[in-house]
Order: structure tokens, then sequence, then C-alpha cells
DNA sequence: ATGTTTGCAAATAGTTTGCATCCAG
DNA sequence: CTGGATGCAAACTATTTGCAAACAT
């Protein structure tokens, strides 16, 4: 079920991939890498820029920005596909799925390995290319199930 | 695999609809509605705006784009889950699972009933509320991919 | 040294709001 | 008639861009 690495081989990998696409080491980046790894919950630019922001302070929500764009160019993260109009980004970039509370709006992570054999329809294997896939269940989570009583 | 029903069947039920949540029937509502039921390439508001004016020259954005957000209210539409940074809709209510071309961002609607059939997982199950669920898959389509050639 | 990255500030784009007028029921 | 709907314009929010100064390598 536990799909979140620790961090240190996170962060080597991390050294590694910005090594390989010609990035410099900034702590600004570095810090963006951390926070956005350690966070669980999908969070905007603008929340890893309020943490980022505690450590380093006179961070730009700017840079946030370009970085975290820079990291799903890369690979290092994901944006969340939602109805939002804002952006979420998944610092897990392993194969899972998410279930969305339509009240809070909470993104839940979910790993199963029998939601993971999807069966691409053949129509579809023979036109398209299909490269990822996942599943998306909207609903009420426990926290607001139990709010609503 | 067709599942657009025709346009008297789906405008009786707007009618309908509008009726049971105090909509009133104006030319704009209506119109909206067509534009939006004919349409299987997942509009904007802007797209939807654009063609209702040439029928409603003197049509406001404003009044689409909050026709739209009715509609979704009262279900007669869907908000497409996305990574860009804008609203598409769905006319298509009936379930469904969506294929994103990574390159045109192309969203082709896919009808399997074996898709359908998806296993919640226990823990979910008794955790969570689940209301919906749809499969996402992310690729190139068969035009980008004719034309990456 | 030098090419990348950063922080700032201004621009952009999509969306939303307030309000006076208009119209369907 | 009358409350809901519309069109307009301004406000708002998230995001993006240009550029000079600062920094990693």
């Amino acid at each position: 079920m536990k799909k979140r690495r620790a961090l240190e081989t996170n962060l080597a990998e991390f050294y590694h991939t910005c090594k390989k696409n010609n990035l410099k080491l900034t702590p600004q980046r570095v810090q963006i890498f951390k926070e956005l790894i350690e966070s669980n919950e999908h969070p905007t630019a603008n929340k890893i820029y309020r943490r980022v922001k505690k450590k380093i302070p006179n961070v730009s929500f700017d840079t946030v920005n370009r970085t975290l764009l820079k990291f799903v160019e890369i690979g290092l993260a994901k944006i969340v596909e939602g109805k939002e109009d804002f952006r979420r980004y998944d610092g897990v970039v392993a194969r899972h799925h998410h279930f969305y509370c339509i009240k809070c709006h909470r993104i839940i992570d979910i790993y199963d390995q029998r939601l993971d054999d999807i069966n691409i329809p053949k129509v579809l294997d023979e036109r398209l290319v299909v490269i990822d896939s996942k599943i998306i269940f909207d609903g009420i989570c426990d926290k607001c199930k139990k709010n609503s009583f």
C-alpha cells in the first residue's frame, strides 16, 4: 500500500535527474522538491510557495511556479487532472489512482494492483497510442461523511 | 458504441429538467444546450459562446458561462477533468471514459461496458462513498500519430 | 567565466461579480 | 406583473513573461 519512498532515495534520484537535464542544484529547487514529495495532499503552486518561504524567506512565487513546471517537464512531478480552476501537483510519479472528495476537494491516493490492470479496449489499442491510464473516483471522503451527521 | 441520443430526446429532457429546477426557457439557454450536446469535442465556455453568437449575435460570454455552470449544477452537463488551465464541458452525462491526446489535447470519448465494471477496492468502499468513477487514458491520438511521420 | 536561475513587476487569460434592464411564465 | 435571466463592465485569480541582478558549476 505504501508507495512513498524514503526521502534520501528520492533526493538521490532528484540530483541525478537534474544533472541529466542540465538543471543546477539551487537551494530553492531542492527545497521545492522536498516540500513536494513530503506532501500527500496534491498541493497548488501557492501552497508549496508558502511552505518553501518558511525555509527560504525571500523566495518568489514565480520561482516556485516555474520550478514545478520544470519538474513536470523532466518527469519529477505530475499535474493532477481535476475540475478545479487551479493546478495541483503530485510528487508521486509511480502508478496510482485518485479519489476526489466532491465536498472538501481532498484527493486521496489509491494504490491497488488490480486497478492497474486496466484492459485497454482493442479499438483503442489499434487507433491510439496509450501511454498511461488512471482511474478517478468521485465521492465523499470519510471526514466529510462524518461531518454531515 | 453510440451513446449520443437524438436531439429531440435530449431537448425533451432538457425542458423537463429546467422546469423541475425553476429555470426559464430562454432562447439563449436553449441554444447553449443545443451547441453543447451537438459538440463532441468537450468545448470551453468560450467555444460555446462563439457558436451561440452566430445564432444569437448579442449574447454575452457571461451568459454562456453562467448557463454552463448552471447546467452542471442541475446535472445537464459535466465539467471535464483535465490538466489544462481552462474549463471544458461535456454534454454527455451518461457513463463513459476519456482518452487525452497529450499532443493536440483532443479528448476522445470511450464507451466500453467492460471498463464500466471497475472493481471498487474494499478498503475504499468501507471508508469512502464512491459516487462515480471513470478511466482516463493518456497518449497520442490517431491524427497526431500520423502527423509525426 | 558564463550560462542558468532567480526575484520583481507588469501583463495576460479565464472566470466571476454587481447591477440595471429585460423578459418568460 | 414579478422574480429570474441577461448584458455590460469592472474585479479577481491563477498563471506567464521580460529583464536585470545573482548564483552554481
